[in-house]
DNA sequence: AATTTTTCTTGATCTAGATCAATTTTTGAT
DNA sequence: ATCAAAAATTGATCTAGATCAAGAAAAATT
């Protein structure tokens, strides 16, 4: 499918708009392309671009004294960025990376203020987009803090098993919290019950 | 301050109403009190409403197989409520308690719709809201992955000293992630250091 | 003011998961 | 297809913080 096709495939989830509407937010969003392990965003930079991810997968991660802690993955047809550092445009506290090639759509911090002025429909995507990423972080952090990290791994592969496809082990370790070997040694363990 | 007042000036730091769009708006809000230890929302049950705090301390807390881990804290002046619950009215996942007499004003989910449907101007204070506890939530979620025990231990001590008046020591050791003994233990360092 | 209940403290012990280290396997680049 | 780099595995050891337990202090209830 087509970029812009699939964006308004996505924003109609959230939002009606008008087909004028649409013809002036979809003129903003511009394609970008990232080669697999490169950034769309580095600790330290303003976020200036809100992506839309029309396929790959891109991984945000913290690096704090060293370690590099993932902490979400985008695939098709979801949005991604660094919201605090766009949204209050100071920098960064994590970076994004492409684990895949990926082809994306991203729309400029000043254009998409301008949409939010301009239309009421805009706005409300906005709300509900807001609301939907605050409902799935509201779920990790229950995930993340009330599980151990048997009980975690168990989940991630209950839920998503499509995901040891796509990442890394070691970035699926962090993500659920503990060190590659300790995810090597639990997925040993399942497989071995087989 | 009267609370309809306090109310005002917090939604106006988000969003300009008129005076008309104000009068239909703060209408819809009504005085809700609760004593000290009571619930506003349980685990299971669907939130109906969304909650202003003028004044007080509320909690939100997970219960998973008998652990009771603190997720937040709201203080006057601030809003709160089972988000995920109320925006999409299905069982709460949390619960959220007075832990102290706390002066609350509440809006029905049906009135905030439809204020919604109704003025841009509070759909952007939705949208913005919203932005706003996606990167509180971030935050925290960078401060939970990153840190150490007593990272976290020394952070919150720097960053929100107030808190320990406020909040029982067991809750705030939950809140940060370790045992209330560790906590007392840490806290009990740091007094010898001085 | 007295008593019950809850919270906090302190010590002793234990354990899930981290760390360190040395292969082996997989992946991507040429 | 070959090679270099990165990721995963496996074993041995260590440790931050949990758990268990019991008394002291504080707070709520009568």
């Amino acid at each position: 499918m087509e970029a812009l096709l699939h964006l308004k495939q996505k924003v109609n989830e959230l939002s009606e708009m008008t087909g004028e509407e649409w013809l002036d937010f979809s003129s903003r969003w511009k394609p970008w392309n990232v080669s697999r392990g490169n950034y769309i965003i580095q600790t330290g930079q303003v976020e200036k671009y809100f992506y839309f991810v029309h396929d790959g997968v891109l991984r945000a991660f913290l690096l704090n004294n060293g370690a590099d802690i993932s902490v979400g993955f985008t695939y098709k047809g979801d949005f991604t960025g660094a919201y605090d550092s766009f949204l209050e445009q100071q920098a960064a506290d994590w970076s994004i990376q492409a684990t895949t090639p990926a082809a994306l759509l991203r729309i400029g911090y000043t254009d998409l203020m301008a949409m939010f002025d301009r239309y009421k429909s805009v706005e409300r995507w906005g709300r509900l987009f807001n609301a939907r990423a605050l409902i799935g972080m509201a779920r990790r952090q229950v995930e993340v803090r009330s599980f151990s990290a048997e009980e975690r791994f168990d989940r991630l592969f209950e839920q998503s098993p499509h995901i040891f496809q796509l990442v890394s082990q070691k970035h699926l370790a962090s993500y659920v919290g503990m060190t590659p070997e300790t995810f090597s040694r639990m997925r040993k363990q399942r497989l071995e019950k087989e």
